[in-house]
DNA sequence: GGATTATTGTCAATGTTTTAACGAGTACAA
DNA sequence: TTGTACTCGTTAAAACATTGACAATAATCC
């Protein structure tokens, strides 16, 4: 296993990835940590140090490689595997998110949407079409999906997950408003909770103009 | 102003304002560090040192009055200050946050969506219709909003933010795929990025079946 | 080819956040 | 009314994260 590393970093690595994307496309082939400090607004020690996480991937005196690193950090990602998705809730957001979220370049694939309205059944999302709820228990025995999105009202949140669960569904990414209870162990949540980002922004406005 | 708190206390705010609303629904009057460590999954200790920063709200030997608490944590979050919220971009995305969030209940008032596509323009999105983008600007001159929601493909956020700013902006909610550079200071960011997200989770993924 | 400059990887120092410990005050029961 | 149990607010300790410093090494220039 790949001896812990903090959270804090972990969740820098998105931006790295994105960040060297960009500068790929703008055909720049290398970087100094000083030079991507200057850009991205963090220190170049924490750089340096978040690189060094996972192996020495520069040069002193030339710096890194963007393609080279852009690849490491990539492959730490994880985002060639694959990992089979399935999105329960298939209204406003839960289209949005099938519709807009690359999931192939992030390591997932999309290989089922559900909803429990009957009159969605049928109808095509991206180049899915969404299946009754009914058939979530039977879809996973066959199919093995690894990840579930769950873009549902709080209330039947957590049932479901707990039936994903026993079904081998090993993470969630949560777009309920509710906290998910983990009834089974080592089992993944990652929370993207809107309505608590909102919050947050408006606290910041309020703190603000408070001075 | 209010003795700066660190963001990471400020980032549990609204899950304890989530919280507290849950036990309120459920006709819970009091609540002790103890029990909401409980339920919550932060310790105690931790939970106590949070209220503290904006003041002692509890009682020894009784615990927290769960309304009260709720009151003053809502007041703190400015949950009442209904700031006047504008939506650039009406996609997928853009409806499904303008008709999902709740905005009232988390001190924002949304008073005008904006897409770029005319065919968009007087669709009726929530209860409100949507204006094409040229009306942004007469748009702020006349109503004054503080905060924008940037639903906008990453190309044209920056130039669109740039000019809100310019039009009184004080803080953007950021849904675009870039991070925003602060070509003006004081004005507040809050990145939702949704595939920094999804990533942070194939990551955790990833590692766990590692080992 | 040697001197100079650039830049990494790493170690130590600093700063921040979380957890633990405990005195003081309140509620409640006998 | 007294004693016991409970729980807060706060201080101190521990864990964790970030920043700064520098030796080691590679690139580049002359």
């Amino acid at each position: 296993m790949g001896s812990t590393v903090s959270t804090s970093v972990i969740k820098r690595l998105p931006r790295y990835y994105r960040f060297l994307q960009e500068l790929m496309n703008n055909g720049v082939t290398r970087i100094s940590s000083r030079e991507l400090s200057e850009k991205m607004g963090f220190t170049a020690s924490q750089i340096r140090q978040d690189f060094n996480c996972f192996g020495g991937f520069g040069q002193q005196g030339y710096g890194y490689n963007v393609s080279e690193l852009h690849a490491e950090i990539g492959k730490i990602l994880g985002v060639d595997k694959g990992y089979k998705t399935i999105l329960i809730g298939a209204g406003n957001l839960g289209r949005a998110i099938a519709t807009h979220m690359n999931f192939d370049a992030r390591g997932c694939k999309l290989i089922g949407i559900f909803d429990v309205n009957p009159e969605l059944t049928d109808v095509e999302v991206g180049n899915l079409r969404i299946m009754h709820t009914d058939k979530i228990e039977s879809f996973c025995n066959e199919n093995s999906p690894v990840i579930a999105i769950l873009c549902i009202p709080k209330e039947s949140a957590q049932q479901i997950a707990d039936t994903l669960v026993k079904h081998g569904i090993k993470a969630f990414w949560n777009f309920s408003h509710c906290d998910l209870k983990p009834t089974f162990n080592d089992i993944i949540v990652e929370n993207a909770h809107l309505g608590d980002s909102l919050m947050t922004m408006v606290y910041n406005v309020n703190a603000s103009s408070d001075n």
